[in-house]
DNA sequence: GTAATTGCAAATCATTTGCTTCGTA
DNA sequence: TACGAAGCAAATGATTTGCAATTAC
């Protein structure tokens, strides 16, 4: 956690996220937020919590571990309700379509982009990730190096707005 | 670009990228790296550059801007080849299935991605964006804010493979 | 003139919803 | 027992491909 070593493949400092205390831990919370401890919300936070990587819906549908195959609808709506209760982070611009923007050469543009309305605005910051790239690219061997920025919250507006329902 | 304030809503920084000319030098270097001089590139390439935010296929293709009525098939293949060329990019983790990872309380994590073969690293960085996160809280007025980071570039295995066509 | 590009239609694939049955609290 | 959850099937929606007609070089 404060070590200043700054790269490495994720080996030791996030394993303590797999253990069976910090999934016992989501599950509670899972429990706690409302959600029944049924077989297939076990299985999905196992599979995804040892994955320690981003899976997609169909790669947690589809993996044989722990003995329940479970419906991708039945996957589907557990990842839905996970993230609404915040125990699951979904990747992306959380929006269904891919989104583009023109690569101007030289110029770098991270975005704040509400997790309700779904509202993309471009920041103008001075992004501190930049001095990072170089020393990854040396350690990890990767070529063409770039990266992406998104920083989510709830907009003003929608903060105003009454939530529909938990 | 050296000046300390860090956040703005990007209204001059990046205007730039918008004129005519970064417009005209972005057609133009598609023209070099093989693609004619169509209505609907130069049409698409328009529209994504003076949006200036990402847009995605079905954006680019109901925009009335400019004459021509692009099929979404044509901006398909017209994204899918500037991105190629590396003169746009499509921003998310690049498949065509959104990811989720659990939420652990209090960790973080940003990834290593390749954009071949979209093998999905989890790096352990300190990461520095931390701390602009409550900066951006504060003058946006957004809540609950987090932030994702994603490192792209070609990993060791593909640089070695050949590139199957251009 | 030749090869890339376009447009239209159709195929794919991931996501999402409806509805009935099942299982947890 | 009551209400959320699961399973199955079907609807949606974005992306992707096939192919004939067109257009840029």
């Amino acid at each position: 956690m404060s070590a200043p070593n700054p790269i490495q493949p994720c080996g030791q400092s996030h394993q303590d996220c797999r253990n069976k205390d910090a999934i016992e831990a989501l599950l509670e919370r899972a429990r706690q937020s409302g959600l029944r401890r049924t077989r297939a919300l076990r299985d999905v936070v196992h599979i995804l919590a040892e994955a320690g990587r981003p899976l997609t819906l169909a790669d947690v549908a589809a993996s044989r571990r722990l003995e329940s195959r479970a419906d991708p609808a039945t996957v589907y709506r557990l990842l839905t309700k996970l993230e609404q209760k915040g125990l699951l982070r979904r990747l992306g611009l959380h929006q269904r379509a891919a989104s583009y923007v023109m690569a101007f050469p030289g110029s770098h543009q991270d975005y704040l982009i509400c997790t309700r309305c779904g509202s993309i605005e471009p920041l103008d910051i001075r992004c501190p990730v930049e001095s990072l790239e170089s020393l990854i690219a040396e350690q990890s061997g990767y070529s063409g190096l770039y990266h992406e920025l998104e920083f989510f919250g709830l907009c003003p507006r929608c903060q105003a707005i009454q939530h529909p329902a938990s």
